[in-house]
DNA sequence: GAAAAGATGAACTGCCCGGTTCATCTGTTG
DNA sequence: CAACAGATGAACCGGGCAGTTCATCTTTTC
């Protein structure tokens, strides 16, 4: 298991740190977050964490880092893309308005929204693995669907963007300033529903 | 002057606090800030400051609740609804844009997300005042330009938030995070006409 | 000009936190 | 079993910060 394991870079806790580093990080943000509560809630010694990481700063990153690639590699599934158009952009922004809607989507958000001046790399980090390649994935999607006739659209860029962020209407406000208790199953069909129609009719072939 | 100005509730330099307060809190944050700077930086003693303010947190609410106020009574300016559409529409977009690349409204943004946990009502104020506030302006055109036969929306309300939302295109999150230095007239107004054009395809008349 | 109200600044208290040290313990390897 | 590397935890250090106190100074008010 250690030789097939190579994250187990340093150590044989190193996992437990970065776990329990997480889950206080995201729960009470960098500067609220304390070493000694990151060792208790990893179930290891101070001294133990500090042979791993040289201080707090380069912990938070090792760890806020890694979410950011496993956010990227959960979301490499499907997307079939020889169906209509309605139906796959439908597939797509359920899938957007999912991740921004989960709990741990929102959390890293918020992380790196507030950290990010103190940690500039992170931000960047955070929009290569989401924001771009969303729209990289559906920047291939225009083209193919273009191909097939489909679709007509003359910069795929700004409407890639354009869709994920008509995915975002009234949901996303609400969520990010605490507004109106917990999302409805309703309100999220009408934002997906409403910003696929929107897309169409602007982009759509048949226009 | 005293009895005129009503904001100056206790003691001749409650202002001074506040200015200061906010100078301070926008540069460090909440946890960044320390007391010692916000009196430095008000010019005014540290017991003066506590002899206002009972504490930091209540400081920081009072602070950050004036600037989302400030905000939208400064934004309460004209809406030509005669127009047509496309310049109405227009306009607003480039305010809209205006306010949240300025510096100004990015900082607003930035405090609201990062404390909103410490701060719940704080999110709620900086909602009602900005997001909230611009969609009634929204919907009120909408009601009109539908009255004259130029627009047809049935959910006006998901109309303003998906107007709202396509301003932010590659824009905003490129703000956020900050990637990719700072933005250009040219792609500025390329999300501003995206924007209109977007919405027009949908919800314009002609259509 | 005197009293009252407000402002001052500097010192002080406690507290918490990041980071270090060290003597001791545990588990692995040969 | 012996040797060694890693893990432990508890104590400790230095520094910064929120909040208090107080004797003194300034401004207002009558």
């Amino acid at each position: 298991m250690n030789a097939a394991n190579q994250e187990i870079k340093r150590g044989r806790k190193y996992g437990q740190v970065l776990n329990g580093a997480w889950e206080v990080f995201r729960r009470d943000g960098f500067e609220g977050a304390s070493v000694d509560d990151i060792a208790r809630e990893a179930g290891v010694s101070k001294a133990t964490l500090y042979s791993y990481f040289p201080d707090k700063r380069l912990l938070f990153l090792e760890v806020a880092k890694g979410e950011c690639c496993r956010q990227a590699t959960e979301s490499s599934d499907l997307i079939p893309c020889t169906a209509a158009p309605a139906t796959v952009l439908t597939g797509a922004a359920t899938r957007m308005v999912d991740f921004f809607l989960s709990d741990f989507g929102m959390r890293v958000f918020r992380i790196c929204v507030a950290e990010c001046d103190r940690f500039p790399e992170l931000g960047r980090e955070f929009y290569r693995n989401g924001p771009a390649l969303a729209r990289a994935r559906l920047v291939d999607y225009f083209h193919e669907a273009e191909a097939r006739g489909e679709l007509r659209i003359i910069d795929k860029d700004l409407a890639a963007d354009q869709f994920a962020e008509l995915c975002k209407a009234d949901l996303f406000s609400r969520l990010v300033f605490g507004v109106g208790g917990p999302i409805s199953a309703a309100g999220r069909t009408r934002v997906i529903t409403g910003a696929v129609e929107t897309f169409l009719a602007r982009y759509g072939a048949a226009g």
